[in-house]
DNA sequence: TTGTATGCGTTATCAG
DNA sequence: CTGATAACGCATACAA
């Protein structure tokens, strides 16, 4: 058994409270020097740590983050196609460290429904949610009263999300610059709400530069990867000359494709992601995408976590803004 | 505030020692049913959660496992080149999940000693270190008097390692199989337990198809790209034929500079890497690599912590084995 | 400055 | 089968 305050109280021949007083007060509080020196010796030789159950107990103050997380991300397997959450984890992680906050990872699966003992089960005192729960996960989260608030593009009563439409614009707006008119969408379906709002991102931009397309013909879905196949290889008058990609993942397969069908990155077809995961820098060519600024976006969610935790009921965070980075996946149209 | 158990009691107009005897047991244990109604409707309607944070003190279970990470993976840019680690910590959380356990990620500067301090406070009962931390930290956490396992090339006590030799090995084997005989083992400098023991296997391997080499000639460390650049760009019949890589990432390097060298892997040159972690499959062509299999070892590692915190002395547990998962970036030998 | 008493929410050990 | 009482380790009044 680990060394208790009374056992350095006891060491020190002080009483309990003294220990714990000077214990766990600042080091310039006005105390006698010889007694402070007794019991900093008596818990530095009893190797005292205080316990912080205990301290939380009878504080009442947690300070611990629950982020839930989805199970799959622990499988070596189907956890290769979500570095994503990896990626948040360790962004709320990096948050957390500056702030002195703990944060516990909680798996769980995305398909059931959360109780309320799932989460009193757990240390914590704030939770954020990282994937598009369920409504009732929503509403037990509520019952539980405990403040939460869905990071990216989670649902519920407070998120913090990116600037996913300013970002796509951007990339748009990239692209056209570049002389890019025939620009397609590669997307996830069904889609999360970065999801939809990337999508309209894309529209608006195309709209606004006069690219006027139907979604139908502009966009495909990644269940669709025939039909991309069969764009790259119409002739070069009608085919595509940039791919922008809901995510860093998707680009990698348009990359793909385009290589399968004898296109080169960037000379024949422009690819431009979203994210600015680790994997941006590993593919050949470095992908040129969009910042999704987790590190950003932790700390506001933290932040509004925190004022929710104080009980102030702030109003809704503005979108954290998104940055283009150019690499080496983008050039001019071809002729 | 939340319902306590006391609430409970008084709404059910029993004791708090029922309340709770009826709410902390099974629910085939024997009481009169009409009170363990009475109690359990309450319950309901108060919406009662236990406090984990009270169980915790009064029953002296922690079950949290704090995960010692290098602080610079939660950084968007340096996190970059720490993708090992996320894929570790999600690795650990899928095996945690698994068994109810509570995990706590701890960000740590790794060039710091690390003190009682960071331990959170005892908000956890045993450890994990990922990372080769220093020798005054590990002696700190053996005086902290946690349970603590190295996970991969971390040093201490205990430690839970995967087969890195054995996986070098194997790789080794297969290239030979394939016809190659001018290997290259491009490294990590300076490097920790398993950057040594991958080398290690790798020489032992080569000295055993009689493909002898010295040391400085056949391992290329990573600060000295020039001169992998140079072996590159020697006449066919002197240039190397493969390239094992340290981790999936140096592969990655690997890859970029054969390319740019004018080199095709696979058909010119084979690159083989070590780890299997998301990169794996992103690279063109996909990468043939060692797996290193995080999810055993997370499990072997909580297997291994559980035990020492039951107060058992476990022997230094197996090599985990290593398997090589053959893919696209490997061919035989060119003639 | 130091000591004493009480409470945090639960579990566990006893009596009744 | 139920109820009272004492821990668990600490914080926070309050009194000395």
């Amino acid at each position: 058994m680990a060394a208790t305050i009374r056992d350095v109280a006891k060491a020190a021949s002080v009483s309990k409270s003294t220990a714990a007083y000077i214990l766990s007060s600042s080091p310039n509080f006005q105390t006698l020097p010889e007694t402070r020196k007794k019991v900093l010796e008596a818990a530095q030789a009893l190797g005292y740590r205080r316990n912080a159950i205990a301290v939380a107990l009878s504080s009442g103050q947690i300070n611990a983050i629950g982020v839930f997380l989805p199970l799959q991300m622990g499988d070596h397997e189907k956890g290769r196609s979500l570095l994503y959450f990896k990626e948040v984890l360790a962004a709320v992680a990096g948050a957390a460290a500056r702030r002195n906050l703990r944060i516990m990872p909680i798996l769980v699966d995305q398909s059931r429904t959360l109780t309320g003992q799932d989460l009193s089960d757990q240390w914590v005192d704030r939770l954020i949610v990282t994937f598009p729960a369920s409504p009732e996960t929503f509403a037990a989260l509520e019952a539980a009263n405990l403040p939460c608030v869905g990071f990216g593009s989670a649902s519920g009563r407070h998120t913090v999300e990116a600037d996913n439409r300013g970002g796509a614009a951007a990339a748009i707006d990239y692209l056209v610059s570049l002389g890019h008119q025939r620009i397609l969408h590669y997307s996830h379906d069904p889609g999360s709400t970065a999801n939809h709002q990337r999508r309209e991102g894309f529209l608006a931009a195309m709209d606004r530069h006069g690219l006027t397309v139907s979604a139908k013909q502009a966009i495909i879905p990644d269940n669709r990867r025939d039909e991309l196949r069969r764009r790259f290889g119409l002739p070069p008058g009608e085919r595509p000359t940039a791919v922008f990609a809901y995510a860093d993942a998707y680009a990698v397969q348009v990359m793909d494709i385009a290589h399968d069908a004898g296109l080169r990155v960037p000379q024949d077809i422009s690819v431009i992601g979203f994210d600015d995961g680790a994997v941006a820098v590993l593919t050949r060519p470095k992908l040129t995408t969009v910042v999704n600024p987790l590190e950003t976006m932790a700390d506001a969610c933290l932040d509004l976590l925190a004022a929710l935790h104080r009980g102030e009921e702030p109003p809704a965070g503005p979108l954290i803004p998104t940055t283009l980075t150019i690499r080496d996946s983008t050039a001019p149209a071809p002729p």
